[in-house]
DNA sequence: TTACAATTGTTATAATTTTCACATAATAAT
DNA sequence: ATTATTATGTGAAAATTATAACAATTGTAA
C-alpha cells in the first residue's frame, strides 16, 4: 500500500482552498490559476501547487484549474462527499453556539444530537433539537451512525465524556476542554483550545514590544 | 539585538506546559521532570527541554524543574504577567459563549466589553456586561486600553469589523469568521476556524478507512 | 506553421523542526 | 571520598516542510 504521508498543514490549506473555491463557484467563476488561489487565501503559488500535487494532477498547463472540478476533488479529498452527523455533549453556552453554528451545519456536517449531564437541561430545545440525557449517548449515536463527537463540557467531565465516546464506537473527537485527554491511539482527536490561540497573540504582541525597544 | 526566532509550535506547547504546570501547582506538586511534563501533555521529553531552551535555563540537572518557578517563567514568556482586557464584537451565540467562557476570563484575560451592530441586541446583558453599539468601539477600547479584539460576527461583516479594530489601535485580532481578512502586516491576527478542524478529522478518518482496505 | 505567453507539475535546494545522543551537573548511597 | 543515579542542556543528525527554478504542455496570435 502506498503510504500517502500528507503534512497536516497541507490538509489545513486544502480546507481553505476548498472553501475559497466554493465562493468562486458561487460567483460563477470557471477557471483559476494557482497564483489567484494563492492571492485569495494568502499563501505562495508554489505552495498551492505542491499541496495539490499530494493528491493528483487537477490542472491544465498554460490554463489553470477548472473551479468546479477542483472544488469537487477537494471535497472528495477532505472526505466531504458524505454526510457527517455530529453529536455534541454539553449544552451550555458553547454547546448551544456550536449546535447552531454555520460551520457545524455545512459542507456535510450536521449536528444530529446534543447531550447533557444536567437533568435540568435535558429536554430543552436548541434549534430543532432536544437535549438528550448523556445515558442515551451510546444508543442514539449508534442509531444515527455518528462518527464524530464534540466535547463541550467543563474540564472535570471531559475525560469521562471521551471514555463514553470511545466505548460507543465514535471514531473521532473534537475537544473544546483545555486538557489533554487520554484516548486509544486509533482515535482521531483534535483539541480546540482558545486559550492557546489567545496566548499565541499575547506572546507575539510581547515580542513586537520587545523588538521595538 | 538578538533575534529570538521561536517556532510557533513551540509557543503553542509553552501554553500547554503552562496550563499543565498550573494544575500541578494547584495540586501542591513542587518538582517535575521533563519526562513527566512530556507524559502529562503528550510530547517527547526532548521536545520539552528543547522548547524551554529557547527561553533560558530553568531546571537543575539531576533534579528537574521547580513547578512554581517554571510556571512563573512560562507565564512571563507568554506575556501573561499583565492584564489583557478583550473586546468582543458580535453578541450572538458565539459572542455570548466567548464572553462567559473560562478561557476568556482567566490567566490575565478578561472580556471587558461586547459590541454589536444590531440595535435590538445593544443594551442586553451578558453576565456583568452590557452590549454596546459598534459605534462606541473606538472610544471604549481606547478608554479601557484594549489591545485584543475578537471577531464573532457573520462573515459579511467581518472585514468591516477588522477595519474598525485596525483604526482604533487594537494590535491583535482573534477572528472566528471563516474568511481571510486583510489587515496591515504589523497586526497580529489568528483565525479560529472550526470547519478546518472538523475537516482535518474527516480527512484523517477517511485516510484510516482507506488504509484498512 | 511557428513563435510566444501562460501556467502547471516536479525536481532540486533551502529552511525549519524534531529527534537523538551525550557531556555536564546535582544528589544520594556506600 | 568515590561511585552510581538521575535528569538537564545542547550540538549534531535526521526528518519534515517550504521555496525556488524550470521543463513540459497548452492555447493564441502572427
Amino acid at each position: 500500500m502506498k503510504t500517502l504521508r500528507v503534512p497536516e498543514a497541507t490538509v489545513t490549506r486544502m480546507s481553505i482552498y476548498s472553501r475559497f473555491l466554493e465562493r468562486l463557484d458561487r460567483n460563477g467563476m470557471t477557471t483559476i490559476s494557482s497564483n489567484e488561489i494563492a492571492d485569495g487565501v494568502g499563501v505562495s503559488p508554489a505552495q498551492v501547487r505542491k499541496d495539490l500535487a499530494y493528491f493528483g494532477e487537477f490542472g491544465t498547463r498554460g490554463v489553470g484549474y477548472n473551479v468546479q472540478t477542483l472544488l469537487k476533488y477537494t471535497l472528495k479529498i477532505l472526505g466531504l462527499n458524505q454526510a457527517w452527523p455530529l453529536a455534541i455533549v454539553g449544552s451550555g453556552n458553547l454547546g448551544q453556539a456550536l449546535s447552531t453554528s454555520r460551520g457545524f451545519n455545512a459542507r456535510g456536517f450536521r449536528v444530529a444530537c446534543v447531550f447533557d449531564y444536567d437533568a435540568k437541561r435535558v429536554g430543552k430545545r436548541i434549534g430543532q433539537l432536544l437535549v438528550q440525557p448523556i445515558a442515551q449517548f451510546p444508543e442514539l449515536t449508534r442509531k444515527e451512525n455518528i462518527r464524530i463527537g464534540v466535547i463541550a463540557v467543563r474540564n472535570s467531565l471531559a475525560q469521562e465524556v471521551a471514555n463514553i465516546m470511545v466505548q460507543s464506537g465514535v471514531q473521532s473527537i473534537l475537544n473544546f476542554a483545555p486538557i489533554t485527554l487520554r484516548v486509544p491511539a486509533d482515535m482521531e482527536i483534535r483539541n480546540v483550545d482558545l486559550s492557546i490561540t489567545l496566548e499565541l497573540l499575547t506572546f507575539n504582541v510581547g515580542l513586537k514590544a520587545a523588538q521595538s525597544l
